[in-house]
DNA sequence: GACAAAAATAGAATAAAATTCTAGAATAAC
DNA sequence: GTTATTCTAGAATTTTATTCTATTTTTGTC
């Protein structure tokens, strides 16, 4: 078995087993027998089932982060860098659907912070960028002056909740997808009526 | 020891254990020594440790439910509504701290749709009632038309995660609060200006 | 207020699961 | 080719959840 391979088939089993229990009721015997991988190779790569966890977070996370940054880097104009990395979460999603289960019904952003700090510290810095993107825009006043932290709620937070509705059936991301971006949009952009 | 009181005590030791540490590394011992009660009284009580997470489950959602659902129901205006539900939510997690942390850290809606059907009940029926309450406002093109299952997604994606962010303390609620049903009003708000 | 029935509590015993350990095989480094 | 390192195996151990049997407390009834 080549280098890594073995790794890499006990993550495709644990990523399998998750998806198909729930994270208490999957056992490592679960994913020994669908690994075939044995005990002490299991332990040999990680640590722990915790550490199993991290892993395919860190993974998924690293992944996705990569795919959010290059979607609103360089992009010019601020409703088409804001379409394009509302698409570019979505398109994950779509592309992994088994991971990305994972990543949104099995823990939150919080418990992930504690247990993958990698995790977290590359969310910090997508979202340090993504202020720094926006920031010419909101000077301009094409986007509302807001609290930095509140930036990434409004965008990621109707996503995140779609995704989850998509995942279990309830919308279809071929009517969502243009919509959510022109939603997310109206609540970014400055200028526009206001309500009471 | 009165009536339900027992039960109460190893649900509020739970609560405490599960929000100090992860779920799984939470043990049974850890609640019984809490709680107080022996390991016969919270197995008289609960099934399961997962009968317990879903009784706290149940505690939480049917309360906020309850609330989120007195915030709209009745208000005449769309805006007020709206301000009002969103209001709503974060006050409830402003008001349960620790049931709201362990709410939305520990697990999804969907962890929930399986474990707690009782919840999920409840919350779809929250939702039917929610859109039955937007209808007119849809129909006179005060507020936008889009697929029922968005709805939700846009009001209260935006809100969990801002919650989820006061949790860890980089957002302030005197802060976010007005600005958040403002922003939340705007991308459900017709008769605006578009994006590309 | 006595008494049966039901509910609640206790803690020891058992079962299930995670993790550790010791030894052996494969691979890489030199 | 040989030595060191990584990897694999599977049995042994430890930890944790759950079950079981017996006892106590409460509740409803006369």
């Amino acid at each position: 078995m080549a280098k890594g391979q073995r790794r890499q088939a006990i993550l495709n089993a644990a990523l399998d087993v998750f998806t198909a229990k729930t994270l208490t009721s999957a056992t490592m015997e679960d994913i020994r027998a669908k690994s075939g991988a044995s005990t002490g190779s299991i332990y040999h790569h990680f640590a722990s089932k915790e550490h199993i966890i991290v892993a395919l977070f860190e993974q998924g996370y690293g992944d996705l982060h990569r795919r959010m940054r290059a979607a609103f880097m360089g992009a010019p104009a601020a409703a088409s860098g804001l379409h394009a990395l509302v698409d570019s979460y979505l398109g994950w999603f779509h592309e992994h659907e088994l991971l990305g289960r994972f990543m949104l019904q099995t823990a939150s952003t919080d418990y992930v912070a504690s247990a993958a700090p990698a995790v977290a510290r590359d969310a910090a810095e997508l979202e340090r960028q993504l202020l720094e993107w926006l920031q010419p825009f909101i000077a301009s006043g094409e986007i509302v002056a807001l609290p930095l932290a509140m930036y990434v709620p409004l965008i990621i937070g109707p996503c995140r909740e779609i995704m989850r509705r998509w995942q279990v059936g309830t919308v279809t991301l071929a009517e969502a997808r243009p919509l959510l971006a022109q939603a997310v949009w109206r609540s970014l952009a400055a200028g526009q009526a206001h309500a009471p």
